[in-house]
DNA sequence: CTGAAAGCGCTAACAT
DNA sequence: ATGTTAGCGCTTTCAG
């Protein structure tokens, strides 16, 4: 009766409402979860929720998942291939309905998912080998946009500090940086490239290294917001001023940017509402195991600010 | 013999752990949830992901509640007491082991969870009728500290932008700004204290409406991260030079604060600690439920940065 | 259309 | 010390 199926007196319906009312009655999700054989918990599988851009995702995540009756669980891998992997195994011993991943490797292994026939999300970074709806933003033309707003504002040596190399987001930022410099018809220099690990101690030693070597550079695109922080924060320890001697850009917006001095430059990607789409794509995924898998690409901004302000000289 | 139980012949018990990871065979923990009535899931339920003192804190809980082997299931309840109480209902129909809640009011009511004997640890806030094991800082003496600071820097119409007043830690750093002033034994003036909404736009609209409606100020104490942020805002819109005409001090880090300009003097909280904390005393909590409740409090940094700079004048 | 019964996969208690 | 069984609380199926 408590599930609506039954056509019942009306007068006996209403005395059994108030009995559940009295009695403090509450149905048992688990025993529900294990007859049904599926829960309502989606795991979130990302680096870390530190990060202003993971935040922001997760948040889009939640508030969709909210409106199909999901609750998330918060999983920080640390970028961590061994870390995930538990993760993975807990999300399939208690049965998860879905799960949404940025995966810390491009080659992170989720068969076991696949094979149980959980429901599965890429979020930001793709995977190489297995096909799974994903969610992504147009990293490489976000990439070309940042650096050609750096060569549209004069500057010529632009050193790029992209991520590791074993994520998708890192080589396809590397890309659209080299992109730009070939349309604008300069030379690819090498000693101009850093992969570093994408947090704030990876920006500020790629940053001080470029110092250090004393590679003649006048521009930074940094492939994503810690690395930023860390690139700008060097610059400013060693007194290298912002915009005059070296413009700075980065991927991903910072929170209260505008708060900095200089203003930073960034590419804005729509987070919440990549964690929106996932959300949507999963639950969709659910409902519907067989529909042939989707890639959404959404679009980025540039907000130039000052950190990249026209040369002059 | 999986619990490792039994004493059985070692070779047999390589053949079954080899059809073991042959079969692919994974134990569903759903069904030991529901055999065990427990489960090893967390609900932690706060503002808002989006700010970085939640987020620090939510970080805190899951890697201490990794250690001790529980997963956290992230729950939003934008300070809104009906989802609260949505996701409360939801933790108690999937009998997770413990909840950490920041309430959204002092009045929160947890008595279901309490009822159904599932271990509960506030978090940041208190609760006015509950006795639950808490952590928190030490808002009061945390304020007082910030305006003992504008005071010794020379400020004396010190502004006070403090959060709602049904929440505790709003009502604390009240208290600690007004100790502090009568200490210097300076006057309350009532037209100097704002009560907004611990956001952004409640810091803006706090700020606003001091300088439109001519309060005479030279300084802001901001009851937290958002409010502090939202009043810099306001004043530099306005063209009002931090510290110069108005210095300000907030309560609660923010992220790269030191990028600022100018850098923003905070009263910086252990946000991860707490989360930690919290996570040592709900584990504790389940394992140990009639242990007396447990009230922890840890203590606030002063961090002058540029915003707060001595007066000459 | 409604009520009864089987059983999800595990573990705790019980019998051997 | 080991093997067996009952049953967690629900939903689904099947019989009435």
């Amino acid at each position: 009766m408590l599930n609506g199926r039954s056509t019942v007196n009306p007068e006996l319906a209403a005395r059994v409402h108030a009995a559940v009312r009295e009695l403090g009655y509450r149905p048992n999700g688990v025993a529900r979860n294990l007859r049904r054989r599926q829960t309502t918990l989606w795991a979130v599988l990302i680096s870390d929720v530190g990060n202003p851009f993971f935040t922001s995702l997760v948040r889009g995540v939640e508030d969709g998942g909210r409106q199909f009756g999901y609750s998330v669980v918060l999983c920080n891998t640390d970028e961590n291939r061994a870390r995930e992997a538990e993760y993975i195994a807990v999300a399939l011993a208690d049965n998860m309905a879905g799960v949404i991943i940025s995966p810390a490797d491009d080659n992170t292994d989720i068969s076991a998912l696949v094979a149980a026939g959980t429901a599965v999300v890429t979020i930001d970074r793709e995977l190489a080998e297995t096909e799974v709806d994903a969610v992504m933003v147009d990293n490489e033309k976000g990439a070309e946009m940042a650096t050609g707003h750096l060569l549209e504002s004069g500057y010529r040596r632009i050193a790029c500090i992209t991520g590791p190399r074993r994520m998708s987001t890192a080589m396809q930022r590397l890309r659209g940086y080299q992109r730009a410099l070939r349309s604008a018809g300069l030379p690819q220099d090498r000693a101009l490239i850093r992969h570093a690990d994408f947090r704030e101690e990876g920006g500020y030693s790629a940053m001080a290294s470029l110092l250090d070597e004393g590679v003649e550079i006048d521009a930074i695109f940094a492939a994503n917001n810690l690395m930023t922080v860390g690139a700008v924060e060097c610059l400013t320890e060693r007194g290298v001023p912002i915009p005059d001697r070296v413009g700075v850009i980065g991927f991903d917006d910072i929170p209260w940017a505008r708060l900095f001095r200089p203003g930073l430059s960034t590419v804005r990607q729509p987070t919440y509402e990549l964690g929106r789409a996932a959300a949507q794509l999963l639950a969709d995924r659910i409902d519907n195991p067989a529909r042939p898998t989707a890639r959404l690409v959404l679009q980025t901004e540039l907000h130039p600010r000052e950190s990249s302000r026209t040369r002059t000289s």
